[in-house]
DNA sequence: GTTAAAACAGGATGAATGACCTGTTTATAT
DNA sequence: ATATAAACAGGTCATTCATCCTGTTTTAAC
């Protein structure tokens, strides 16, 4: 036969390509209700590559969390919030960006990391730490944001309102996705307005 | 063979072991995770009886919901709020007495409700649809205590905010559970406490 | 007392899942 | 140029899972 040259090798790429269809399809359906096959059909990829790259569901599992889950976090509140003048507004305006995009698609999926660590850190240790890495990481950029920006001196007591932001923010979130309905969210960033200095 | 006369023919009493047993491996390790033949050792019941009681794991699911998780929403929340002399102190005593009992024991399982609610509502119709149900029950019975014990005047506001105290408690939780540590849902406490009128 | 239906027992079954395995191709190091 | 390992293909395999099936016992109806 002649050679195939249809296959590109390309490792990076490969495994970009996997983490993309397990974080869809982990955010959307839950980790323990996608299959492997399911991913691995989203993502086009043959068994012997998927296995390659990540030989168990749960390494892929934790893989998603550390290099998309955290990054979606980063992504979508720690960086804003880090660019905006003081941290009160970055945080509401976080808030109207998110309840506008969702107003603007008809479904609610939920955050991704509380989806995630509500059904895995029960279960699995290593899953659990995971996660709480995550929210640390998120409260910790939160609460520098909220001491640093006039909001509150004491960085105590701007770290406890930090995780009270992303708790109330990570409730609404779930009301939302239990009613397919944004006005948790709206409720929620309205009182942030008020609470927040 | 002489009559066995080991079977005592007690619906009432099977259906209720099942449900318990249900109620407790869906909370503790998600609904996806549990088999159903762990449900069944757990609960000591035979296949046939189980497929008698609930011929799907689906109208489990729901049942339990209905059965079980409302009714710990019913017994945790509502019924306290109601009884205590304003709405705020009913809060502030039932949250203080679920961390009380939190740092009792070890583990931080979570709410149930939530637990569930966050990795069922977003497959399937039915499941969404309950979790909502019990989340506006919630919400409607804390709103009309906040309303009526002085807390606040205008009963749509009324709404909002315990919309909020849920929200607020319930992403509390999902990182107390997520950090195994109680701290979340202190702080929450602190906060609410300034936040209620 | 007879009949019908509900309540239960214990096991069987087909489908689906996660992991694995053998081969082939590409890159890298020497 | 050659050896070695990584990257990838495609299929298999044991296991687990949810459901269903046949048969027995208890309750209830008439």
């Amino acid at each position: 036969m002649s050679p195939q040259r249809l296959r590109s090798n390309d490792p990076e790429g490969m495994r970009n390509r996997i983490l993309d269809a397990a974080f869809v399809a982990f955010v959307a359906r839950g980790y323990h209700a996608t299959a492997m096959t399911e991913i691995r059909d989203l993502a086009g990829v043959s068994g012997g590559a998927f296995s390659h790259h990540f030989p168990s569901k749960k390494q892929l599992g934790l893989a998603v969390l550390e290099a998309r889950v955290a990054g979606a976090v980063a992504q979508s509140w720690i960086v804003p919030v880090q660019k905006a003048v003081t941290a009160k507004a970055g945080i509401l305006a976080v808030m109207t960006a998110i309840i506008t995009e969702l107003e603007g698609r008809g479904r609610v999926t939920g955050c991704p990391l509380n989806n995630l660590a509500l059904e895995l850190s029960g279960g699995d240790g290593d899953f659990q730490t995971a996660c709480a890495a995550i929210f640390d990481r998120w409260q910790g950029a939160l609460g520098v944001e909220l001491a640093g920006t006039g909001c509150l001196e004491d960085a105590e007591k701007a770290d406890s309102l930090a995780g009270f932001v992303i708790a109330a923010y990570s409730g609404a979130m779930a009301m939302a996705k239990s009613r397919q309905d944004v006005r948790p969210l709206r409720d929620c960033r309205d009182m942030l307005d008020q609470i927040i200095p």
